[in-house]
DNA sequence: GTTGACTCTCAAAACGTTTTGGAGAATGTT
DNA sequence: AACATTCTCCAAAACGTTTTGAGAGTCAAC
C-alpha cells in the first residue's frame, strides 16, 4: 500500500532508517526497529519490487523455456517439477516465469530477449540438444543456468540428467539374459542428447553381446513417431523379439503398431519416462524412470547455487535409472 | 548490453532523444530516428526491464497460482493452456510467472504477496471455490484478474468456465433415455464451484425425471476419492446402474472399484475432463470436455482486456460441454 | 523586425528502493 | 579535559528508464 517515503514521514524518521530497520541492520536501535516494523506491518507495507530490482541490479526472476513445437509441451510430471522448482525459488525471493517459444521463433531468440533485457537472473533449459546454441549463448554471456539434460558442450555447465546410457544398456542386457537375440531400438531424433545417449546405451549392450545393431529405427518423440518406427522394424525380414523404446510415448505408438501387425503382443517392449497412462495400456507398459525425489527442489537448489557463483563442475547431477516393471517386457523370445 | 546513457553518448545525442527515437515518437526527425535505431540494433540494446517497470509503474507480469495441495497440480492440458496463455501475453510485453502455493500457506497470502509488492499487473486464478477469498481480495484491491471457473461472488468478475450444469444434466438425461433409472453421482468437494455445479446438473436431471437424488457420494477430486465414493455407492441396497463422475480421475477410481466389486464393468460410467489416459482404461472411459479452441489465448486476451479496463460483464465466457464417447457409458441398465 | 507556428532537441524530474559516507550524541578511556 | 569508540540516525547518490516542460532554430506572415 504505502510508500517507504510515506512510512518514514508518518514515523518521523528518514527513509534510510526505515529501510535499514526493515532489513534488520544493526545500526538502527532495537527500539526504533520494533517501532518501524510494527508500523510497516500495520500499513501492510511491501517494498516495491521494481524499485528494489532496479537498485539491486537483480531481476529476481528465473525463466524456463517451454518448447511448444512437437505436440504438447512436456510430460505430465513436468508441471509438477516446475511447480516444485518455483516454490523453492520463491523461498529465496525468486519467481519463475514460463517462456514458451512461439512457432517460427528460435529458442535462442527467446533466451536473448530475456537475458539482454536483464529480465532474469538465471535460466532453466529443457530438451537439450547435443550441440545446443542456447547453452553456447548463455555461456558466452556468463548468465547462470541449469539444463535438464546434458549437452556435448566443451565447457562444463550445470545439469540434471538421468543416466540414459546405463539405463538403456541395462534394459537391453536384461532382454538378452531373458533369451532375446533380436532386440530392436526405437530411437528419438539424434540431435537431442537424451535420444542419442539412449541409443548408444542400447548399441553398447548389443555389441557387448556380439549382436548386430541394425534393428534400429528413428522417429519423432511422439506416439505417431513410435508407431511408424515400429512398423519399419516389423517389415524387416527377421523381426525383433523385443523393443527398447526411447520414450513411453513412442512405446505406446509401438504397441499400436504391434496390435495392428501381430494382432497381439508377441513382442516384448519397454519405454522410458513412466508416463501415468502407461499403467493403463494393454499390456501395461514396462518402463524406466530417473531416480531422485523432489526434482523441482533440486533444480531450484542448483539454480540458486549457480547464481551464487559456484563452479559448474559442482552443479552436475547424473541420476541412476530404475526399472518400472509392468507386463509389456515379459514376452518370451519365441515370436515369429 | 549497453545503456541508454552510453548509447546516447556514443551518438552525440541526449538520453531523451534516443529514448523517444526508439519509441517512435514523431517529435524526433526521421533521420535521427533511423540513425538511433541502427545504432541500437548494432549495440544489441534492450531497455532495462526493471527500470522501465519502475518508471511506468507496471510490473509487466501476470501471476497464476498453482494449488499444490491435492496430489498433482493440474490436468495434463493445464500446462499447454498456461503455455498458450504465456505466449499470447508475451506478444503484449507481459510475462507469466507461476506462483505455487506451498502447503501451510493460503492461496490468499500468495495473492497478497504478489499484489502488495506490486509484482504483477494482473492475476490468473484456477480452482475457484464458490466463496473464494482470493476473488474478494483482488476485487477489494481493484487488481485485474481472470478466473478459470466461476464463483458465487455478488460482484461480477471475468472468468472462463464450462457449463457444468448443462453438461451433467445432459449426461444424466442421456442415461435416463438409455433406460437407466438408478443413476448415481460421484461428486467432488462441494466448496469448489465446478464440483457444486456439476452435482446440481445431475440433481436437476434426476428431479426432472422424477427420480430420487440419494445415490450421491462425495470424495476428493482424485483417483482414490473416486474409488472410495464408488465403493460407498456400491454398498447401497439398490445399486446404481450408471455413474456420472465429477472428474475423469474420480471416474478412473470408480472403474477400479467396479472391477474389485463386480469383477467386470456392469455399470455405465462417464467422467469429465478428457484426460489422455482415459483412452487407455478398460473399458475406455467415456467423458466430457469443455468446447473451445486455444484456451490459453482466450485467457490471455481476457487478461489484457481486464488490464485495459473493460468491465467484467464483457469478460465472461461460458463454454458448452461436449461428450467424448468411448465405451464405458454403454452398459445396459440391467445390472443386479 | 516582430510575431506566431512549427520542428527538433534536451535538461531535469520522477518512479521507490538500497547503499555510501558521514554527522551528532552518548559512552568509555586516558 | 581531551580523545577515541560506539551507537543512532540521515542526506544524498545511484540504479536506467520515461515524461514533462521548455529552449533553440527555422520559416512564413504580418
Amino acid at each position: 500500500m504505502a510508500n517507504l517515503k510515506q512510512l518514514a514521514h508518518s514515523l518521523g524518521l528518514s527513509i534510510t532508517t526505515v529501510s535499514r530497520a526493515l532489513d534488520g541492520y544493526s545500526d538502527v536501535s532495537a527500539a526504533t526497529r520494533a517501532r518501524v516494523r510494527e508500523a510497516a506491518e500495520a500499513a501492510g507495507y511491501r517494498p516495491n519490487a521494481s524499485a528494489r530490482r532496479l537498485r539491486k541490479q537483480r531481476a529476481e526472476l528465473v525463466a524456463v523455456t517451454l518448447p511448444s513445437d512437437p505436440g504438447h509441451v512436456g510430460p505430465p510430471h513436468f508441471l509438477d517439477m516446475l511447480s516444485g522448482c518455483a516454490e523453492h525459488l520463491a523461498a529465496a525471493g525468486l519467481n519463475l516465469v514460463i517462456a514458451p517459444v512461439p512457432r517460427g521463433v528460435s529458442e535462442l531468440e527467446i533466451c536473448q530477449r530475456f537475458v539482454d533485457g536483464r529480465r532474469v537472473d538465471a535460466m532453466l533449459l529443457v530438451r537439450t540438444k547435443r550441440k545446443d546454441e542456447r547453452v553456447e549463448y548463455l555461456q558466452s554471456r556468463g548468465i547462470p543456468f541449469v539444463t535438464n539434460g546434458r549437452t556435448e558442450s566443451l565447457i562444463p555447465h550445470p545439469f540434471i540428467d538421468g543416466d540414459g546410457f546405463a539405463g538403456f544398456r541395462a534394459a537391453t542386457l536384461r532382454f538378452h539374459a531373458a533369451g532375446h537375440r533380436r532386440i530392436g531400438h526405437i530411437a528419438g531424433p539424434q540431435e537431442y542428447y537424451f535420444a542419442h545417449v539412449r541409443r548408444r546405451g542400447w548399441q553398447a549392450a548389443m555389441e557387448e553381446c556380439g549382436l548386430a545393431t541394425d534393428l534400429c529405427a528413428e522417429g519423432a518423440p511422439l506416439e505417431q513417431g513410435g508407431y511408424l518406427a515400429a512398423l519399419e522394424l516389423l517389415r524387416q525380414p527377421s523381426r525383433p523379439t523385443a523393443l527398447v523404446c526411447a520414450t513411453d510415448e513412442m512405446a505406446i505408438g509401438a504397441l499400436r503398431a504391434l496390435r495392428e501387425v501381430d494382432g497381439g503382443s508377441q513382442i516384448s517392449i519397454i519405454g522410458h519416462d513412466d508416463l501415468p497412462m502407461g499403467a493403463f495400456t494393454s499390456p501395461p507398459l514396462s518402463t524406466m524412470r530417473m531416480t531422485g525425489e523432489n526434482l523441482g527442489a533440486t533444480f531450484a537448489s542448483l539454480l540458486l547455487r549457480a547464481i551464487a557463483g559456484e563452479p559448474a563442475e559442482d552443479l552436475q547431477e547424473l541420476h541412476a535409472i530404475e526399472f518400472v516393471d509392468r507386463d509389456s517386457h515379459r514376452c518370451p523370445p519365441v515370436a515369429a
